[in-house]
DNA sequence: CCATGACATCTTCCATGGAAGATAAATTAT
DNA sequence: ATAATTTATCTTCCATGGAAGATGTCATGG
């Protein structure tokens, strides 16, 4: 599995205008290239979770509980709800973090049905240190714009994120 | 698994700022924001797919096949260059759509290790109608934003993919 | 108080993709 | 020509997550 050339995006548009001229593309130029980035940042961000023996999808998990602020705990269903994954998703990444001594359940005392995941003290200086990596790695990948590109593209993708929520949902 | 409020991110950011003082989330407006995004256009691009029972990974097969022009066919290694999967993962999307025949295997006749995967006439005919829907999903998720907008955040982000290649790879 | 329905989490099953090795064919060096 | 290396694809195994149902608990109405 190699790499692409610079901008293969565009040259995706080209050829959809040149086999169905009838349609137009253009859209690719954002959407496509959203997926694209996401995909690329997603595998270098990658190295430290992994180095850690852990998938960037526990971590989400850990990041969540650590800035939630102290007792760093956190129910199944508010996990799965701010992690934007299904709460068998969140059932399974808190085995295997529990297994590694990262996270604790508990009976939630105010109605039994509900578990709370708690960081253990070990999970805590985990995240507390793989959060500072991690965001000097987002720094680094970002590094290549200009303070006010930046600032300008993270505000077109909040607009963007707001008419999609309320279109619909 | 229900959503959430709009831009969660900036609260986020917050949480970190109240947490960790010592550290800049700021990165997260731009990278976390792109996987939040990322995901939901996905989530609203699959439907016509899963209607055709495909996955929307068969599909990206299928349109590489279409708009690579006639005779539509390509290697399972240039598809695995062009839609950024292992080749591992092209067999499998090549055998689940030549179980459907919208695809064909055949043996390179200049290179017999080769295999050519082609587009059955089915094939051409679901691809050239599902990449007209694809493409007007598309502009209905971006017709929030103003001509102008699109061009600029298609441009940031072109920029950005190309500092990241540039880097290194 | 008990029955019914709502709810939170977990379990099971399935689909997908990556990693690494296996297989087969082409290329290169001797 | 043949052995060794490279290349292209496929196979196997494993990890992850979604969907839907199971289980245990709470809340509400009679």
């Amino acid at each position: 599995m190699e790499a692409m050339q610079p901008d293969p995006i565009a040259a995706i548009v080209d050829q959809w205008k040149r086999e169905r001229p009838d349609l137009d593309a253009a859209p690719m130029l954002v959407i496509g290239r959203l997926f694209r980035l996401t995909s690329a940042l997603d595998q270098r961000l990658r190295p430290p979770f992994a180095a850690a023996g852990l998938g960037s999808g526990d971590f989400d998990v850990l990041a969540a509980l650590r800035r939630s602020g102290a007792p760093y705990a956190l129910s199944a269903g508010e996990l799965s709800r701010t992690v934007l994954v299904t709460t068998g998703a969140i059932t399974k990444r808190v085995d295997r973090l529990e297994a590694r001594g990262l996270v604790a359940r508990s009976v939630d005392r105010s109605d039994s049905r509900g578990r709370l995941v708690t960081l253990t003290p070990e999970g805590v200086a985990l995240t507390d240190e793989l959060i500072a990596v991690h965001l000097d790695n987002q720094r680094r990948l970002l590094a290549g714009l200009g303070e006010d590109e930046r600032a300008r593209l993270a505000s077109l993708l909040e607009r963007l994120a707001l008419t999609l929520t309320s279109d619909d949902d």
